[in-house]
DNA sequence: GTGGATCCTAAGTT
DNA sequence: AAACTTAGGATCC
């Protein structure tokens, strides 16, 4: 999500199942180059029937105007692990220094393998894959430091302990009813209510989930609440209500709106 | 226009 | 519920 380059020429690469991948656009055509096609179809939730979705959500002014500024905007499902990683070292943070700690940790602790060789991105972009939880579950917290993560550093330290450990099996999770998979992730040291919602979204593929971050709160308080103050939760369970089973994939449209036009 | 000192803030969690 | 690390960007000389 955050790792994802442009490549220039229209091209864009980034990692997808353990392969270098890079994507272009040709016409209404996408073009996937160094993944198969089944592994990028999945990435980018090509799947999913996007009128139809979009058609259950389109109920009122606002998000009717993201989904014509957004043509084509569809919600990833990335691998668990790098999601709950991102997100987590993405609180209290900004983009540009969140992208430079992602790039640290996977040039220090992450080699390429896979793709095809002449694809292979360079180090200096800061594109190989993210460094495996079994990894990172043994660097030092003061190393973790050292790639700029601050105080998060522990957190990372612990959460890829839990993860490659048998404590926490991030694929057995899927089986599990949103409400026990979001009871289980929250068990994550750093992950709390608002992450929580965005690794049920981007890697479980959970649409009904709604993160609220700094963003959409300050947005949807604007737009739906005439301003007034109102907890993140409310805000929440009103999105549930009001956009319905794939509120997460309103979000993403809202998220962009709100970013391009601040309230 | 360029360089550096300083201030401020940030896709929240504990 | 106040505190949290610190790099990157903005502002100002």
């Amino acid at each position: 999500m955050f790792r994802w380059a442009d490549l220039g020429g229209g091209s864009f690469g980034g990692w997808i199942d353990g392969s270098f991948a890079r994507v272009s656009q040709e016409g209404d055509r996408l073009l996937f180059r160094g993944v198969s096609g089944e592994a990028a179809h999945r990435f980018f939730s090509l799947e999913t029937d996007l009128p139809a979705v979009t058609g259950e959500f389109d109920v009122d002014p606002a998000i009717h105007e993201a989904l014509r500024r957004y043509p084509g905007l569809r919600v990833i499902r990335q691998d668990p692990w790098e999601c709950a990683a991102s997100f987590m070292l993405s609180a209290y943070n900004n983009i540009p220094r969140l992208t430079g700690m992602l790039d640290q940790l996977s040039c220090r602790f992450a080699s390429p393998r896979g793709g095809d060789s002449l694809a292979l991105p360079s180090r200096r972009l800061g594109l190989n894959p993210f460094p495996r939880p079994e990894v990172l579950a043994k660097v030092s917290e003061r190393v973790l430091r050292n790639c700029g993560l601050g105080y998060r550093a522990p957190y990372l330290k612990a959460m890829a302990q839990a993860v490659a450990s048998t404590r926490m099996d991030l694929e057995r999770l899927r089986a599990l009813e949103d409400e026990g998979l979001r009871r289980a992730l929250l068990t994550l040291p750093g992950i709390g209510e608002k992450v929580v919602e965005c690794v049920m979204l981007f890697a479980y593929g959970r649409g009904a989930a709604f993160p609220v971050d700094v963003w959409i709160g300050r947005a949807m308080r604007g737009w739906y609440f005439r301003r007034r103050k109102v907890s993140d939760k409310k805000i929440r369970e009103f999105a549930r209500k009001h956009f319905g089973p794939y509120c997460g994939w309103a979000q993403q449209y809202l998220y962009c709106l709100a970013r391009q036009m601040p309230c």
